[in-house]
DNA sequence: TCGTAAGCGAGACGGTACGTCCGGTCTTTTC
DNA sequence: GAAAAGACCGGACGTACCGTCTCGCTTACGA
């Protein structure tokens, strides 16, 4: 069953040494400088050896982070009932997040990376939206159970909103106004609470 | 007023000549493999004379845009009176047009400019999202007045929310669902309508 | 007295590939877009069976000639007992066999495998022009012999003249004039006849 | 009728540093571990700015040679009256400056080179072969008008055999016997000198 | 009307990175 | 222990662009 190879088979070490120099690079200077030369250089590798295994400078990345070398910090979002609490806390957690300039600059280089590189770019964004999204909608479904979301409440559109968002604000790299936040669950909440009218 | 310039004035028809080349090879070839060498040769002008005039490439794609020698064909938001009509009809439309795979592309590689060059991007961006967000914000506006939608719902948080969703299917190449943009609508207007409960 | 060797034996049929592969790409695309690897390719052998057994490409490409992979047809300078016709003859022989384009590409290899590896290119030029070399002062000694040439002449001077005008036309890529041969031989020839006067 | 340029012209000191860079280079480790790379680098220039005006490694030598960079010891061939005398210093002179590991290195680079780059290599060998033939022809013609060398001798060919003897010699790497030299002159003559007998 | 001040196309310059090829070496499994 | 396979580090290849720098040539304005 198992995939029989000859020759000498593939360096584990050279693999951390790429994937740890290219998050090195990509902290110090950012994705449009990052380039696989740098790469192999600071990893102590042979160019082919990037280009063996990589498609391309996204796809480098893409592993990074994949594989955890970049870290993105897991944002958990809590159960404690109160589903507009637990909302509201963790857009302020995302809010800061994205707001560091690392991770602004990160994620930005993400969406040109995506933009450049389709198969990676699919890739690398189900990997890195897919989760948060889940937890997003584990967290509605979670409400609907309690009685604070109707059951036919639209959660998957309502995560879709709430990512949406979240990546408007960073690319359009405004300074979000303090009660955005506040501003922004009541809205997400009403499409999605038990009616209260007739 | 007007600033006196001495020597030869600035050559209107290399303007010109420079942001059709542009165009041209964006269209052909996506905005990364754009190169300021590549529109001087296509325009036929000295690498010198772009470089004079526009500060990096994103700059060069944002006059080109700007100036609309890169028709982003302009969406209508009709008002017929009925709000979620309109919305639907105008959603219906963005979303036919971004996914058309010229369209896509391009505000991809919009993206990729915004994250790479700070001031043109951000200048970019918003004469780029900015008419659009606007006359969602008239049309929710002309809503409020016809009794639609409640006198202090927050109409930008609800605008940015209609961007970021827009945005983020563009960007995850996701085939929208035919249904995507009915299910949208009513949530987005739950968030607005006039309260119906006590 | 024979050697015994341990493990398995070199295989003979790699060898044979690998020097016929040196042929045939040699023959295909000159010495010097030959390489190990695409040696190793051709033959169907790994690129450390090349570099187990040979130091270089000269060494290969020198093995190749001297295992008679590639033909150098030997030319043979008959003894009809007239010296003159006979190296006139052998030197026609040499000089069509040089001018093809085949060999002039060949011999211009051996001369630039010689300039960069050398005991292989000592090895390799012995070999390559020995045998001649040989060729030529026994018939001079046949010469001598039978009256034409004297007894003092200085046969080994004589074969190097030969040796060195034929290598020097095909390293100019003369295209010779048709009676050089046979302006060639009495030039020879007047250093080492029996002298006429007193 | 001078050719209007256009455009920043050639840059006269870049073109030294390359030659100059070349010579080094070549001094230092010889013909084949000569890299463009290494002469730019070197000279400080721009990789392309070599690539501009050399099509290949043998072509930047050659100029570098025949502009002077290189310095070839002009080898001046004296005219005493005594032909035998004359040759023989000239060829002791060859001979010593072609045994000298410097040169014998560089003979055979450019013999290499010639091998490898056809145009080039023809230029290169007529300049560099030409002007020491010519030198030889030149005074052996001087030698029929004093009498030392009969009229209908044939000059073009007994200079094809120094020369060839020359190259000969340098490509087999023979330590050349002290009496090489002595041993050749009178062959050489003998072909060309008055006939003595009837 | 003439000089001085830009702007212009052209194209060479020193550089950086590209993606490929090859040189030698090393490390597997197979024979 | 040799062989095929194939990955490893290193380094040069030749190309594409970067952003800068001269050139000779307009094309304006102000003295």
């Amino acid at each position: 069953m198992a995939e029989i190879r000859r020759g000498r088979p593939r360096s584990e070490q050279s693999r951390r040494a790429v994937l740890e120099a290219t998050r090195d690079l990509l902290e110090a200077n950012g994705y449009d400088k990052l380039s696989i030369e740098g790469i192999a250089a600071r990893a102590a590798v042979g160019k082919q050896t990037v280009y063996r295994w990589w498609a391309s400078k996204a796809a480098v990345v893409a592993d990074a982070v994949l594989d955890g070398f970049i870290p993105m910090a897991p944002l958990s979002l809590a159960d404690t009932g109160d589903l507009s609490a637990d909302l509201t806390a963790w857009l302020d957690q995302v809010a800061k997040a994205t707001r560091s300039n690392a991770h602004a600059g990160l994620i930005r280089a993400l969406a040109a990376a995506v933009s450049t590189d389709e198969p990676t770019g699919d890739r690398l964004w189900e990997r890195f939206t897919g989760p948060d999204r889940q937890a997003v909608i584990e967290r509605l479904q979670s409400g609907v159970e309690s009685g604070q979301v109707r059951a036919d409440a639209d959660l998957a559109v309502t995560a879709d909103l709430i990512a949406g968002v979240t990546l408007f604000s960073v690319m359009a790299r405004k300074e979000p106004s303090d009660d955005f936040t506040s501003r922004l669950v009541p809205i997400l909440l009403s499409g999605i609470v038990p009616r209260t009218g007739a």
